[in-house]
DNA sequence: TAAAATTAAATTGCGTACAATACGATTTGG
DNA sequence: CCAAATCGTATTGTACGCAATTTAATTTTA
């Protein structure tokens, strides 16, 4: 409760350790980071395993859709599935109803690397300390953070 | 409760919903992202924000000690550190002592910098909607898994 | 104390991220 | 029905982030 000098009180913000920002920053670098050696043995980096996490639930969609719910843009996605398209995981076309619309479709050899990959959750989980009510909270406040932020299109 | 095919059951840790890692990672970028027209006006990227943050702290520090502290190695920090040396706001020269660590130092340009940024912890706050309680649970939770990660070195 | 091991930075190369731009396809307003 | 606006993707340019390698300096060890 002592008042300090006020030139210390109005820098405080900027301290690194008051920032909720940066442990966010920092945790998701570690988080990648820690996949690494889980996702070297698929020969798949994170963006491209969280990409194809999404093709193993719907199977086909456009590059928009996917894009949507990486919040990624095609500059990213672009040359990603490009790369998963050059391994034979999925294909690319253009859709017959709108031209604009870039189908990307699950092949045969995409849905096999489903059984490789599904140990890397458990692996990785081992990684993370958290008891279930922690992860659950954080799961939580993570996606309010999220559902805050960006998508500021209320029509 | 009840129990589905072994199939789908061994598979839903796959789910991007089921991860925790995936909403971090999202939510990390889209902060990134929002302090971008933030930092614009002082013509500062994200890192070149917190590398800013630790020097108004710290003054003079190692490339080392930085790194360390921003979970950040020489090859992310190098081209930063010259870009900010270029813009005037620190230095870097040899230790004398050891000749292999690097002192980074502020400049008076740069101490000058932190009365504009001060702003922008107050700009940003607006952004996250999180009250000041889950605010707290969620800087936490963060620190722990940072801590329970990374730096491996019990010895 | 000289060789070996370790350390700190810098460099190189690859893979994202994202803003800005370009471009063809589609939709819409007059 | 056609020009303008919009849309979806690709491309370009800038900036990380990190593994791997290199170089120079210091410490350890035989």
């Amino acid at each position: 409760m002592a008042k300090r000098k006020n030139e210390e009180i109005s820098y405080d913000a900027l301290k690194l350790d008051n920032q909720l920002c940066f442990p966010l920053y920092a945790c998701a670098k570690e988080i990648v980071r820690s996949y690494k050696p889980l996702l070297d043995p698929l020969d798949l980096t994170y963006t491209q395993y969280i990409a194809m996490m999404v093709m193993w639930e719907q199977n086909s969609l456009t590059v928009k859709e996917l894009g949507d719910r990486l919040y990624l843009d095609s500059g990213t996605l672009t040359p990603v599935l490009k790369k998963l398209e050059a391994k034979g995981y999925i294909t690319r076309e253009r859709s017959k109803d709108d031209e604009r619309n870039l189908i990307v479709t699950l092949t045969d050899k995409g849905r096999e690397l489903k059984k490789e990959a599904v140990k890397v959750p458990y692996e990785l989980g081992s990684c993370i300390k958290l008891d279930p009510d922690e992860a659950r909270v954080l799961y939580g406040l993570l996606y309010k953070v999220l559902g805050s932020m960006g998508n500021i299109s209320p029509i």
